[in-house]
DNA sequence: GAAATTCATTAACAATTGTTAATAAATGAT
DNA sequence: ATCATTTATTAACAATTGTTAATGAATTTC
C-alpha cells in the first residue's frame, strides 16, 4: 500500500530514511471509531487491509454513505483540509490495518511534493463526481434497482460489508433490504 | 448579466469592441430544446431572463434534475469541456433571453484570460458539490422532508417551475408530489 | 464453550408511493 | 373568445416501504 505512494514520487523513494517515520502502522479491531462527527480531522489513512464506514447522524439515525478498502486513502477531506469539523464520522467495520500520517507532517510533506496537493485535489473531485453519479442514481432508480447496481457494480461491498449498513447506503431500512433481497434472490 | 463577466476581467472590459461580437443575445420560447441528449455541447448559455431544466432519459421517462435561472452560466459542462456527447440535455422552461457564446470563441478567450478557466472549474467543482448535497438528502430524508427543504432553500424554484418536474427532481412521481403538498399545504 | 450481544429474517399493520384513469384547472394557439 | 393541449388533482388499487416486535442465526465476549 505504502508502496504506491512511495513509488508514485520517486522522491520519497529515494529519501525513504527520511520520512518512513511519518508512516505509522497501526492496527485497529472492527468498530473503532477513527474519527468522530464534530471532530477536526487531523491524520489521513491509507488503508492496508480492511474496511471502513463513513456516517453521520440525523434525526436519532446513523446513516452510512460510504466504504473504503485496501489501497484507498481516507480522510474526511474536507475537514481535514480546511481544519472545520467534520460532518461526518469515520469508524472501522473489519479488523484493519492502517497506515496513519499526521496532518502537520503531511502538510510538510506537500511543500516538498507538490504533486500530493495534486493527487489530493484529484481524490475529492472523484469523490464529487461519484456522489454525482449516487444522485442521480436516487432520482432515477428504484431502491430494488439500486440494490442490483450495487450487486452488479461494486459486488465486494455487499460481500464485506454487514447488510443493516448497505440498507443505509440504499436509503432505506434494514427490514426493506432483507425483502429486496428475498425477491431477487428468490423464495 | 453580461455586465458581470465584463467586470470580473478587466481585460475584457478594456477590449469591449473587440469582444463584443463574440456574445450574442438571443431570445428563445419555453420547450426550446438547446441542447439534445446525445449531442457534443458547442455553446455555453448566460441567462437574462428565464429558466432552463437539465435532464435525461432513462427507461422511457424523462428525468429532470437541475434548474437554472437568471444569472447562471449554463452548458452540460461535461460535453463542452471534453467534447463528447452529452448525457444531459438542456431545455427553456420558460420564454428566455440568453447570451450564447461558441465553444471556439470561448476557447480563444479562455487562452487571452485564464482566469476564465479557473472560473469554469469553479463552476464544476460547486456542481458537483451541490450533487454531494442532494445526495446526502436522498440518503437521509423522505421525499415529504426534500419537498421541504426544497420549499426552504430554494423557495423560487417552487414558485416558478411546472410541478412535474419539481417531482421529478425530487424522484417521485407527480401524483405523489400532489399528495405531498395536499398534506402539508392542508386540506 | 456458554452467555451475551449483534445481526438478519419474518410477520403484521400503517403509511407512503406508483400506476392508471378520470376530471378539473390552467395555459396556449388560432 | 373558443378550442386544443398541457398540467394538476383526485380516486382506486397494487406494490413497496417503514415501524415494531418476535424469532433465529451468527458473532463476540468472557
Amino acid at each position: 500500500m505504502i508502496e504506491l505512494l512511495k513509488n508514485s514520487i520517486p522522491g520519497l523513494r529515494d529519501n525513504w530514511d527520511k520520512y518512513k517515520d511519518l508512516f505509522k502502522e497501526i492496527k485497529v479491531d472492527s468498530k473503532t471509531v477513527l474519527l468522530r462527527e464534530g471532530e477536526i480531522a487531523k491524520k489521513i489513512f491509507f488503508i492496508k487491509e480492511g474496511c471502513l464506514r463513513m456516517s453521520f447522524y440525523s434525526k436519532g439515525k446513523d446513516i452510512t454513505f460510504q466504504f473504503f478498502f485496501e489501497g484507498q486513502a481516507v480522510s474526511s477531506i474536507e475537514s481535514f483540509s480546511s481544519s472545520q469539523p467534520s460532518q461526518f464520522a469515520l469508524e472501522a467495520i473489519e479488523p484493519s490495518t492502517l497506515i496513519v500520517v499526521h496532518k502537520k507532517d503531511f502538510e510538510n510533506l506537500q511543500k516538498e511534493y507538490p504533486e500530493i496537493r495534486t493527487g489530493m485535489q484529484e481524490i475529492l473531485l472523484q469523490r464529487f463526481s461519484r456522489y454525482a453519479g449516487l444522485f442521480l442514481s436516487f432520482i432515477k432508480d428504484t431502491p430494488q434497482q439500486r440494490y442490483l447496481n450495487l450487486l452488479q457494480n461494486e459486488p465486494h461491498i455487499i460481500q464485506r460489508v454487514p447488510q443493516h449498513y448497505i440498507a443505509s447506503y440504499l436509503g432505506i431500512s434494514p427490514v426493506s433490504l432483507s425483502r429486496i433481497r428475498k425477491r431477487i434472490h428468490g423464495i
